[in-house]
DNA sequence: TTGATAACCTATCGAAATGGTAGTATAATA
DNA sequence: TATTATACTACCATTTCGATAGGTTATCAA
């Protein structure tokens, strides 16, 4: 399993920022009971988003947290990256200064290249906004049903 | 991460099975010996190999293990699914019965099902062979040089 | 038939990651 | 100045990871 719930949570977060922030901010009180995940432990994974500057912050009466972009200006890998720290599915991939000593006639590397790329080319080729889309979508079928 | 050693000692286990088998059968120690693993740490992610048909075992002198089949014949995502249990980036996948209470109208859900095919059809598109062939190419490259 | 070889099985273990809970401090606004 | 809401830090139980260790069983050669 590569993706863990702080990403998985960072990217419900983002959608439901996405839906109800309107020109305002979104209490992550209201989030977390939307979303049915703790509050505290979302406290502990937006310092990873406002790290990589996807969020804007407000404290106190009427404060909250909104998208910093559009909705359209966010791929999944954007998120899942910041939030999972690498997408990279085996740890030869994860740091630049790679340690492994068989590296260089590694016959399985090549082949973890191309998963990684694989990966990263479809998180990155969807954004939130085709989420948002989706979900509408799929919505409206309901009521024609 | 997502593939851990299992899978990925188990891999070039198979890979060097399928280099020195020859007709008989390679010891695990020689196998261990060449791609630097533990063999009591291999011994423990044989048995799910045979669990699934990938390998064949004579026990005693000139004992040791070989490929079931030809290389051309085993898909990475054979082997890997097999060592690591499941190959799905998140846990609501992994499993056929899903208890995941928000599957009905979960927005995300979809996007994980995408990148659950992307990876497997990725590591279904190469085979042991495949890799046998780039390895010979890049060792024939060498003496070029 | 006995000794060598090599696979098989099970228990254990330290370290790290996972998925949180809890409490306090700080900022913003009515 | 009381209220609202984020920010920060510490802690914790459970599981997974990556092994190590030791004894058991099967096979074959001499």
């Amino acid at each position: 399993m590569m993706i863990s719930t702080r990403g998985r949570y960072a990217l419900r977060l983002m959608l439901d920022l996405a839906e109800y922030q309107g020109n305002g901010y979104v209490a992550l009180k209201d989030s977390a009971q939307r979303q049915d995940i703790s509050k505290k432990y979302l406290e502990q994974i937006i310092p990873t988003l406002n790290r990589f500057d996807l969020l804007r912050t407000t404290r106190g009466y009427q404060g909250g947290y909104r998208l910093a972009r559009a909705p359209k200006d966010y791929t999944l890998g954007d998120i899942l990256r910041a939030t999972e720290g690498s997408l990279a599915p085996v740890t030869c991939l994860e740091t630049d200064d790679n340690p492994c000593a068989r590296q260089a006639d590694c016959a399985t590397l090549p082949v973890w290249r191309g998963l990684n790329k694989v990966i990263n080319e479809y998180l990155d080729g969807i954004t939130l906004q085709d989420i948002l889309d989706q979900q509408t979508a799929r919505r409206g079928n309901d009521y024609v049903i």
